[in-house]
DNA sequence: TTCATTTCTTGACGGATCGTCAAAAAATGG
DNA sequence: CCATTTTTTGACGATCCGTCAAGAAATGAA
């Protein structure tokens, strides 16, 4: 069924609202976003913004949902590169890097959401949706580890698993995010270059499970050009990774 | 020169406010956290709050700096472990469990901290202490890899380093620590043992960079309970990990 | 002890923002 | 064209931050 007029101007208005306060949460901060300069900067008044979003955590929560349902997207392209199951965990690394540098406001507004679940300022819709991506994410790294594993390329010692794997990744790539912060007060190459030693320890923690072949087996830097270029040739133009 | 009865109350009420400050931003989060109530708490007006600290975010940054200087503490007393190179980063990792566990609010406290200096509403002192309790963390961890790399424990590769390395610990520790918030979304074992998982990914990233013994050929949990005795008997107990 | 001076404490107040809601405006459809 | 429904508005109550002038307490010299 088509929309009436009124109808896609309050659908449009939803996505203006979301990068109005994505701009503001990443130029002023969570304290700085202020509903009234969001209502402001779309020229409506803040009474018809809480028709959208029912509190300003709820707001900032959107904007986190967005932003990974985009990672979650992103990650399942990566998940059909073609090459062996290192290289495709690969091409989801090269995802994350994509993601890390388009939105670098994300980690502020997930961390808003997921501290909102104490307070009762988010629905509950929101949360489930930032859950579900994050789980997107997480099956996607999974689903090529476990691949791993039965092709014989990932082989685990006893108490370990793919989750734990993937665990590891995850927090490497999350410690990665609050490092970009630390970026402003120490100034040291390792800490300067975020991504290229996020990558570095992500290969040596690779190869430290034995995922084949290993890192001094194999360029994996032409496959994460191949994957950059193949899979996100526009995010990875615009992010200025290529 | 001793202090005047006066000038020790006021000495006094500075930490029970930080431990008024602290229980809060645990219990309620950073919005929960109102000056009026953290005055009540111990008895005093708002204004003599505001004598300590010169706003919220000050308060709160004080929050952090404490136990990060707690944590940078703990981490130089685990320098002074005895054993090899690899048993020594072990009892850092030890360290950093401690403090886990028992500072669960530290991160949120810090993530304002860090995120404050866009505002000035965090005194410029309180900003440097809070790089320099880090600093010190980082120097620990990077002063036993510089020792192993001289030993011959730690063959690093041509592009690698100990600050890569000590990124990569630091990067999966922060992880970590926000990981804990999934905890109460999604269910799984290796995210539910986020200290186990933790520390599986520190050895495999170890091994990974090929720091010797390896953890196949040594028994590091042995390691760590030494060290958790040894060297923090009451911590560790407090914290639950004994 | 007394009292002038300094230091510290208080809580009312101005300012700002959040979220609400009744009234007004706009859209809808007969 | 108008009755009904939907949407928008911005004034309002409530809350909290941070300030500051007035008052209370401490200090120390006489």
């Amino acid at each position: 069924m088509p929309l009436s007029p009124k109808q896609q101007e309050i659908r449009d208005r939803e996505g203006l609202l979301l990068d109005v306060a994505q701009r503001m949460l990443l130029e002023r901060g969570y304290e700085g976003l202020r509903m009234e300069r969001v209502a402001e900067a779309i020229g409506v008044s803040k009474g018809t913004v809480y028709q959208h979003f029912g509190s300003r955590d709820d707001l900032v929560a959107a904007v986190a949902v967005r932003s990974s349902s985009t990672r979650a997207a992103l990650f399942e392209r990566a998940a059909r590169f073609e090459g062996s199951t290192r290289e495709r965990i690969g091409a989801v690394e090269a995802a994350a890097e994509v993601f890390f540098a388009l939105f670098p406001h994300h980690d502020q507004a997930e961390r808003i959401a997921r501290a909102a679940h104490l307070s009762p300022r988010v629905s509950a819709a929101r949360v489930e949706a930032m859950q579900a991506s994050t789980g997107r994410c997480f099956e996607v790294a999974t689903r090529i580890a476990t691949e791993a594993v039965h092709a014989g390329d990932l082989p685990l010692r006893a108490g370990q698993s793919v989750q734990q794997l993937c665990v590891g990744m995850w927090n490497l790539y999350q410690g990665a995010f609050l490092m970009r912060d630390l970026e402003k007060f120490v100034s040291d190459p390792a800490i300067d270059d975020t991504l290229g030693t996020l990558r570095a320890n992500a290969r040596v923690l690779l190869d430290g499970y034995g995922w084949r072949p290993l890192s001094t087996e194999f360029d994996y830097e032409a496959a994460r050009q191949r994957a950059l270029t193949q899979l996100f040739h526009d995010e990875a133009a615009r992010a200025g990774l290529l």
